[in-house]
DNA sequence: AGATATACATTGACACGCGAAGTATAATAC
DNA sequence: GTATTATACTTCGCGTGTCAATGTATATCT
């Protein structure tokens, strides 16, 4: 069962700066750690991937260099601003109401009352 | 702290089955409920609320049918379906198991290997 | 030489949430 | 008696995020 990409929403980005909270990566390795950690349950879709860089960079959360590497394809290395360790936090804290919330709200209680 | 809309994307059709589960209903009483059961913290819009009913009816996990109020206005009701029955049971499963996939990759481990 | 893995980028379609505006009835306030 | 508020549903159009598809480029393996 894989998990649907309405589910995931709202997390990519958060999935993202969780990753770079441990230190600058770029997005092959990112998306591949991510396979391993669930096992191959789940992975993100490459361009939503480099589409959620993007919006990262342009709000300021995460900052990008060229790795210097002298073979193999260039890589795109992302380090994670104050900004983004600030908004990494807040995410989860969102998160974390929002989960409770719905667990609530999908109980089928027999009543309410 | 409101919850963002696309953290509840892909849960409020499951909100609305989990709340028909308990019995017919109709729109307005749905909402209010949700509002209630949140102490005021979370509730799904008008539009969001009657086009996610479209969609459920649309897929035949509930059917409609106008009640026979003599005074007010009119109400729409909805009856859960068997197959919605069986979708609720199943989005839940979904929902969990997306929960402890984003809550593991949301972790900000020191080291994971 | 051809296939596969690494690595990133862009385009366009699609779906969902929601603000906004509208329709209609009944109860309450002033 | 009319103005406001609560009840109740509907539709339009915009914004945003995901993703399939496609493309570029390099290095390694067979």
């Amino acid at each position: 069962m894989s998990i649907a990409s309405d589910l995931i929403r709202g997390n990519t980005e958060t999935i993202i700066l969780a990753r770079l909270m441990q230190g600058d990566s770029y997005g092959y390795v990112i998306n591949k750690a991510i396979l391993h950690k669930t096992d191959h349950q789940f992975e993100l879709k490459e361009a939503t991937l480099y589409t959620a860089f993007r919006r990262l960079e342009e709000s300021g959360c995460i900052h990008s260099y060229w790795g210097d590497e002298t073979t193999g394809a260039r890589r795109r290395y992302y380090s994670i601003t104050p900004l983004g360790r600030e908004s990494y936090y807040l995410r989860k804290k969102e998160w974390n109401v929002a989960k409770t919330l719905i667990d609530q709200l999908l109980e089928e209680e027999i009543n309410d009352e």
